[in-house]
Formats: C-alpha cells, structure tokens, sequence
DNA sequence: TTCAACAAGACCAATTTGGTCCTATTCACC
DNA sequence: GGTGAATAGGACCAAATTGGTCTTGTTGAA
C-alpha cells in the first residue's frame, strides 16, 4: 500500500527538469544529484517517462532528456502511472480483474471510492503547481552542511555536484 | 500501492463473522468457505486482529473466533492497520520516516493529502455497514452453479460445506 | 575515423507477499 | 481424571515485487 520509491524519483527528476528553461535538454546525471536520487536508476526511471511521452530522449554526446509538453500540462497522475502502471488500489480493481466474486461484493464498493478519490487529487495536480513549492534537494544539503555533525547517509551524496556544461582542468 | 489480500481477506472473515448472532463463536474454517477463502491463511491472519483487539480468540475443541466489539464498531481503518501496520503512502509518511529532505519537499504534501482522504474514507465506514451490502461468496456460487460449465477456478471450493455443530454418520 | 558521452535494458539482491504445514493447547467425552 | 480430536498459534517457505547496478550498444563531436 505504498507509492513505490520510483514513482517518488520520477517526480523529483521532472520537478529538476521544469526549473531549466522550457524545453531545454539536460542529463540523467545532472537531474539526480540535484535532488539527492541515484542516477542509474533514475536513468531507468526516465525511460519509462520517455515511452509514455511525457520526456523525450537525445542519445549521444550532447545528449539528454527533455520535457515534451510544458509542465503544467504534466498531471502526478500521469507520471505515477507511467511509471507504475494504472493504479489499481486493490487487485479487484485492475483492468482485467479476474475476482471471482464481483456482484455481492460490499469491498470493492469501498477500495473504489477511496481510489476515485486518489485519482482524483494527483490528477488535477501539475508538475509546475509543485515546482512553486518545491526547493531541490542539493540547496537544503548546502545549508544544512555546516550545522550538522556528518550525517552518515548524507555525506556520499554531496561530493560529486559536476555541471555538463562547464569542464575543469583535467 | 495496493491493499494486500491480506487486508481483503480480513474485512471478509470479519463480514462473514458479523452475520452470526452477537457474540457467538465460530470456527476459522467455517468463516473462510462462507467467503471462500483459503482457510489457514484466514487463520494466520485472525492472530493479528486478536492481537489489536477486535477478535477474541478460544483454543481447543470448539473453539473459534468471536467478535469483542459490535460490528458498527469496528471500522474499516482499523482492521487495515491492524494487519498491515498503519497506512503510509509514501515512505516519508512513515512513522519513523528517515526521509532526508522534509523541509522544501513538495512531495510529502501531496502525498500526504491523498492519504489523508484514504484514512478519512475507511475511517468512517464500520464493518456493519458493509455487511448490510455484502452477499456472501457462497450463496454466489450456488446461483451460478447451475449455468456455470464448470468453472476450474470455483469447482475446488464448492465441495466441503460442512458445518460445525451437527455431526454425520461415521 | 575514433573516442567519449549517453540511453537502453539485461541482470541481480533484498524485501514483501501470500500462503502451507507442523506444533502446542484446550476442551469434550468417556 | 485420562485420552484424543479439534482448534488456534506460529515457524517456515516459494513466488513476486522492489530497488537498484552493470554492461552493452548507439550517437555525436573532435
Ligand atoms: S469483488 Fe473482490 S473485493 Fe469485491
Ligand atoms: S520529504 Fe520525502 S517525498 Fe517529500
């Protein structure tokens, strides 16, 4: 009964991605460790976006992600569910539900109301409405970095910080 | 994001549990064939709402469960707790949730406003209510038996109808 | 033409789910 | 009161799902 950990990421890297100016292309790698996300899997992640037509993919040197439409047109529904598949709150609910009791049954009255209602609430959210709300990751980590005492899960996460576009020495 | 089987099966133990008369006991296989169920997993999961307190347990020859509450009593929520744990629909609402970035996260709100509707919809409806919707499996089976060709998945269940306080031959 | 950057997706370990089956306890009956 | 059948209790297990990593193949730039 939880929103996979994916689902949660693929919000994060398109709330990364809605920050850079419209339609402008950026890479896995940059999206993730602005907001504290593994890249690989976030990588992954964006595929699924990218066959839903919510992002589209450059391949090659230079190449990245972009969003396909402008984010408020991008609903949570839709992501989560591209990433998830359809959400089904129980499994009498799914689209070829095989449940072998469906005519007197009182529960999935109940599980389809409350998924309506879920449905519902992330359907008429934007990605952009969140963006408003919403400050990455890698800014808490820079204020908090000297106040806190060496948060053990969070240190890893802050060293590598490497921009696309601008190459250091060596 | 899905309620388990286990929850399922929970609320229909109890349905099948609120149609007998106040207070009476019944034995765990009685219940699971009335709502056709596999009988000891229904067992394994009646510990868990003895354990919260909605059930009452009594070893021994005729023994069984017994309701501790009136069935309007007991609400959806709380049977749902009772065998998963409390409901979080994301990580971060966990309740030791370890979730780095709470301050700026959007997320969290969102998620957080769902659940709530979710725990708000189960929350008000009580197990009486359902029952008074709900038709149990097995009077669905008989209906159908006759114009059903022989169902695979349903013919298993059909055979063992017995009941616990008369006593056949041999 | 070569090389490095990148997406794509095969692969894998850990956890959760959905059960079964054996064991310990209790009561009914002799 | 002893004995055994009936019952809950709980250890155990297989399959699916989750949460990732690593390799492979493609593409553009130098
Ligand atoms: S029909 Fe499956 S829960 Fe209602
Ligand atoms: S803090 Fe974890 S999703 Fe918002």
């Amino acid at each position: 009964m939880q929103i996979t950990r994916a689902s949660e990421y693929a919000m994060l890297g398109l709330l990364a991605l809605s920050r850079r100016p419209a339609g402008s292309i950026e890479m896995v790698d940059a999206l993730a460790h602005e907001e504290g996300v593994p890249t690989s899997f976030l990588g992954k992640i964006f595929q699924s976006l990218s066959r839903a037509g919510i992002v589209k993919s450059a391949r090659g040197s230079g190449g990245g992600f972009s969003l396909v439409r402008t984010p408020d047109e991008i609903t949570v529904l839709e992501v989560i569910e591209a990433v998830e598949g359809p959400i089904a709150l129980q499994r009498c609910l799914e689209t070829d539900s095989d449940c072998t009791h469906r005519e007197g049954c009182a529960l999935c009255g109940l599980f389809s109301e409350a998924q309506d209602r879920v449905k519902e609430i992330f359907g008429r959210t934007s990605v952009a409405e969140l963006t408003r709300r919403h400050t990455p990751f890698v800014e808490y980590e820079e204020r908090t970095a000297r106040s806190r005492p060496k948060h053990p899960k969070t240190a890893a996460a802050t060293k590598p910080k490497r921009s696309r576009t601008l190459k250091l020495s060596s």
